[in-house]
DNA sequence: CTAGAACTTAGAGTGCACTCGAAGTCAAAC
DNA sequence: GTTTGACTTCGAGTGCACTCTAAGTTCTAG
């Protein structure tokens, strides 16, 4: 078994990162995938554990409120190659900004609903 | 000056909440207002203490991701008075659950973006 | 009293991110 | 080799939360 047979059907994909295949076509529909993903002996889409790992992190990008058009845009710069590190660098460290800023936020509503619920356990 | 005489306008409203006029007016208009909010000696709005402090905590639970129509349920709720007390409680412990989820997946999101940054700073 | 800004409503439009449907193709099991 | 279920594309549909438009009304400053 080599590593080439590794690669899995679009099911199996949607499987191990928690997406749909519908997610999964749309995503890639939208140039979200870094190298294009392989077909096998055919038309059908066989996933890489790379891939895997991409759409994984993907994910971790989308569930911190990066919008697709920014993922795309990192993904370009992934693909212009080794002179983009500084651009890709800087894209993930504005974003980095953003995600702080998302936490704090949401703490800060997390201490306010705590503050009514005490309310509420000390009015029964 | 009396406490009524101390109600805003719509675009003070809108200033205080860092909302819009438009958002303001859709949410009465959703029925996520508790009380129904004043109209001033004709049609216009008037905002009091109250209904901006309203407002500001219904900024919180959308800022955590509470859908328009779970606030609107809370909404209800309240208007019931007092013997929905338990259900306003249940509802906001459930939805805590949900923020305390929200933010340990972005806290973990953000440790593999902060992993990446970390292999682009050494790349460079 | 009048001009202009701010307000009103109802309904339509927008943007985002999926999500689904239809019609056809392919592959693994028998 | 045929059946059955998974796969394909492309385009349309959905759901959510605003966001805007249009046409008309009201307040406020001068």
């Amino acid at each position: 078994m080599t590593l080439v047979d590794e690669a899995v059907s679009i099911s199996e994909a949607a499987e191990q990162t928690g997406l749909s295949t519908h997610t999964l076509r749309y995503y890639e529909r939208e140039g979200l995938m870094l190298g294009g993903v392989g077909r096998a002996s055919s038309t059908h889409r066989r996933y890489t554990g790379l891939d895997i790992q991409w759409v994984q992190f993907l994910t971790k990008l989308r569930s911190t409120a990066m919008p697709i058009a920014r993922v795309r845009e990192y993904v370009d710069f992934v693909r212009q190659g080794d002179s983009s590190f500084a651009a890709r660098l800087a894209l993930l460290e504005a974003h980095r900004v953003s995600v702080v800023a998302q936490l704090d936020e949401m703490t800060n509503s997390l201490a306010a609903i705590d503050f009514k619920i005490a309310t509420y356990r000390k009015g029964i």
